[in-house]
DNA sequence: TATTGTTATACTCTATAACTATA
DNA sequence: TATAGTTATAGAGTATAACAATA
């Protein structure tokens, strides 16, 4: 992303395509002329919810991985590790279902905790075109580790939003998870 | 995305009836013991406002797009031809800066843009190095009625959260705009 | 027949790097 | 040297389809 995530002052919704403050561009005129990106307004987007959601999702997942960088875990890692973590057994179909992650792309994402034996695929014995899936004993450890970081990840968010503002949008929101 | 966003109401039925409030589980236990997805706890994830955002932001993407299907626009398209509409003449490093895309991904959003006759590049006679950005007159009369159905999808928005709820999320969410 | 895990393909999006034509 | 637009590539992520083993 280039765009600053910050605070850019809600410059005001024009209906029509004027410029801010009757200066004057005529139709033709050269590209560049907002010096800043704050005199750049967002006509009727600054009322979608969809496009804030959006641009907080980004600057979210960004702190994320940053705060995460040093055990190399995103999101979609740290989620699959979580539910197996918090319900060991489940089989694939059961995760993927829960997360909201298409089966086939589950397959990848175990493949690569498989291979850095943070997780294991054990074959069901009632079902055999299944697995059970487990956190290993390192998968375990790693897993409180990336739970620390994670809570401290949380910790930007209130920074950033306001403690309050944090819970009201977990409130807002829990019928999505 | 498979995963229902809404409260999955757990259609899911299964041979292996488990009790509902049954709990133990053995760590070895073979796959698929859960019947309800509501039964899958989510343990720290529930504390997570980047899952909450994540999930809501997939059900309200894909709520936008459905609603302006027939009319084959995507959200970042209408963002772009939204900010081109209220400011015209800006660069492509303007918008792309504006919004958070990347420059190089703008270059293929406008070109498809300009193929529908929706939006067109200016050689800039200041600088020409740069273009100036403009709705076609097609343009402008499409995103008139790219509008109403963004509208119809925003009341969406606010049906699913409530209308309150819809107001207090673009509030905190209005410094990442 | 239906489901689980898998492989494969395609398209979107993000993140870079490098090239060109200007400034 | 630096910047605007472009091209190219690589990696996530999303959306499908199809196949083998199993139910």
């Amino acid at each position: 992303m280039t765009g600053n995530a910050q605070l850019s002052k809600a410059t005001k919704s024009r209906t029509d395509a004027r410029p801010p403050r009757g200066r004057k561009r005529s139709a033709n005129s050269g590209a560049g002329q907002h010096a800043l990106d704050d005199e750049i307004g967002l006509d009727a987007l600054a009322g979608h919810a969809g496009y804030a959601v959006r641009r907080f999702q980004i600057w979210i997942f960004q702190d994320f991985i940053r705060t995460l960088s040093a055990v190399d875990i995103r999101p979609t890692q740290y989620s699959v590790m979580t539910v197996i973590g918090a319900n060991p057994g489940l089989s694939q179909m059961a995760v993927a279902k829960r997360l909201g992650i298409e089966r086939a792309r589950l397959v990848h994402l175990l493949d690569s905790l498989e291979q850095r034996d943070l997780v294991s695929r054990i074959k069901s014995a009632t079902d055999r075109r299944s697995h059970a899936l487990h956190l290993t004993a390192r998968g375990r450890t790693a897993l409180a580790q990336f739970k620390r970081l994670a809570a401290e990840h949380e910790r930007h968010v209130a920074e950033k939003i306001g403690k309050g503002n944090r819970e009201k949008l977990l409130q807002i929101l829990a019928a999505f998870t």
